[in-house]
DNA sequence: CTGGGGAGGGGGCCC
DNA sequence: TGGGCCCCCTCCCCA
């Protein structure tokens, strides 16, 4: 017995022995992959510092140079250093409208003739050549930018700081170095604004950023994976598209209030395009504004890379901005690049206008630029929204422009409002931030900013973003009228017009003017009485 | 001012 | 979860 207990005792300390033996070897070999791994990653990243600081000098060499040959041409003025950032907007690509398939280019935008030569900038892929809209961000000296300020240029008026000029801001301060458009395709060329804006800023910019936007900005190219950019691929009329993910998924985000303007179809509904099969309408004009089609971003790619910077910014959880550490450039006194001045679409803004527009002066305002439109919206929940005194200037004015016309009906309908959103509203999207429960309504209300109208009646040009709207609107061609009075004989294609048209009978006049206190059976009647007689809205 | 026509945006429900 | 559909609310326009 005692033998069996002896022997028991040395069976465990051999156990012991053997196993400590073995602790120690895989130790051993997890430290030396380690030192070995740690050693690659260290050769790794100095090939890169290396590769990029090459890349660099590169490019500010032709930049140098370019910048030689065009002063030469120019007179320059006090033409304040700007800063372009051309993939911050990206392109809202659904709606290739005339853009022929597998083409995309840069061009200045329509009409912004301030783009120094006036030559669109192409870069021609396959056989034809296709205009696309660069939506660009300029910073203005700082004198010219003071607090709270607010370009509001009369039309047609030339302001240097809005030229679409791409410029080279030296890190000496010298003068901008206005680049030949002609000259540079559209990688390269973005690629070194970026550049430039790191060079400028200096250590705001990161070198893990520039590799960062590097790598964004390459996506502005088209890729393979660019159905809509193939005529072979594009889907029947009357059948969207099979839509990526072309909205941005993040969880736990506060409600958005950020409503999106109405009235987009008068603005972008252009000219239709025999040539364009798809049947999605979109106004190059009002491409110019927003709407740009720097495609590649607005679809994966896009959302990946507003993953990542999401997952590596930081929502304030005030509401007072994303902040994306790593991937925001700051840039201060920027002018506000709105396209106000040369660009009249009509009456109404459109959205993607809209967006452009008060987005870059929120940036401006708030000194914080970054690639996303996403960030230029300040994250704030809803009860924020109502223009506190705490908010800053850009964000009252994008607060109260972006939200002037959907503010009410959001709030009515709970469409931006705290009550909208007891559902979990995981899906952003990528051009507002507004959330939604599902994507197919991100991707559907993604539509109002693209312009996107897949669904196209037969029996008329008529094209809608949604496909109960072409049944709706059917009901014209057919005369089919389902919804009949119970109280007279008339009849009604629609829901809301049998709804409206029963106060008729029971006299309801639901609305009533605060000032006066008439009553009105509708809402416009409404406004239109305190437009008239009070000097409201 | 009233009433109707038609469209845009979005929520909810069902499969 | 995606897709489709229906419905609601709202708006603009016009007679």
């Amino acid at each position: 017995m005692a033998n069996c207990i002896v022997f028991h005792t040395q069976i465990a300390s051999i156990m012991e022995v053997l196993a400590n033996a073995a602790v120690a070897e895989i130790c051993k070999l997890v430290d030396d992959d380690y030192a070995v791994f740690r050693l690659e990653i260290t050769q790794s990243q100095k090939e890169n510092r290396a590769l990029r600081r090459k890349l660099q000098l590169q490019e500010l060499k032709v930049s140098r140079e370019r910048t030689e040959g065009t002063m030469r041409e120019r007179v320059l003025t006090s033409r304040p250093r700007s800063v372009k950032i051309l993939d911050r907007y990206r392109g809202m690509a659904r709606g290739e409208g005339p853009l022929t398939g597998g083409h995309r280019s840069f061009v200045r935008p329509a009409g912004h003739n301030t783009w120094r030569d006036d030559q669109p900038i192409t870069v021609e892929e396959g056989s034809g050549t296709s205009t696309q809209h660069v939506i660009v961000i300029e910073s203005a000296d700082i004198e010219a930018a003071g607090p709270g300020f607010k370009q509001e240029r009369s039309e047609g008026e030339e302001d240097p700081r809005h030229s679409r000029d791409i410029q080279t801001v030296a890190t000496g301060g010298a003068p901008a170095a206005p680049e030949d458009p002609t000259a540079s395709p559209a990688q390269p060329r973005t690629r070194r604004s970026i550049t430039e804006v790191s060079g400028m800023l200096n250590a705001v910019l990161k070198s893990e950023t520039d590799t960062k936007t590097l790598t964004v900005t390459q996506r502005l190219l088209p890729t393979g994976s660019d159905h809509r950019s193939d005529p072979e691929r594009l889907e029947p009329l009357g059948c969207p598209p099979a839509l990526g993910s072309e909205y941005l998924l993040y969880g736990n985000l506060s409600p958005r209030t950020i409503q999106s303007h109405r009235d987009s179809g008068d603005v972008l509904e252009t000219g239709n395009n025999p040539s364009c099969s798809y049947t999605t309408e979109m106004d190059p004009d009002n491409m110019a504004l927003g709407l740009e089609r720097q495609t590649d971003l607005s679809r994966g790619d896009w959302n990946r890379y507003s993953s990542s910077v999401y997952s590596e910014g930081c929502l304030d959880k005030k509401g007072e901005g994303l902040v994306v550490g790593e991937v925001t450039v700051k840039v201060e006194g920027d002018a506000p690049p709105t396209w106000n001045a040369d660009s009249h679409l009509g009456d109404g803004l459109s959205q993607g206008r809209d967006f452009l527009d008060y987005s870059e002066r929120l940036e401006t305002n708030t000194n914080v630029v970054t690639h996303s439109p996403l960030h230029a919206l300040r994250h704030h929940d809803p009860v924020s929204t109502s223009m506190g005194p705490s908010d800053s200037h850009g964000h009252v004015l994008f607060d109260q422009v972006l939200n002037s016309n959907n503010r009410a009906r959001a709030q009515t309908q709970g469409g931006g409002t705290t009550s909208g959103y007891s559902k979990e509203k995981r899906f952003l999207c990528m051009f507002c931030n507004k959330g939604f429960s599902c994507s197919q309504k991100v991707e559907r209300h993604q539509r109002v900013h693209t312009g996107e109208k897949p669904f196209s009646c037969t029996q008329c040009d008529m094209r809608f973003a949604q496909a109960g709207h072409l049944k709706r609107h059917q009901r014209v061609h057919t005369g089919e009228k389902p919804y009949n009075c119970t109280q007279c004989d008339m009849r009604f294609a629609q829901a809301g017009d049998l709804k409206r048209h029963q106060r008729v009978h029971t006299g309801e006049k639901p609305y009533s003017c605060p000032q006066c206190e008439k009553r009105f059976s509708e809402r416009s009647y409404l406004r239109i009485h305190q437009q008239k007689n009070h000097s409201t809205l």
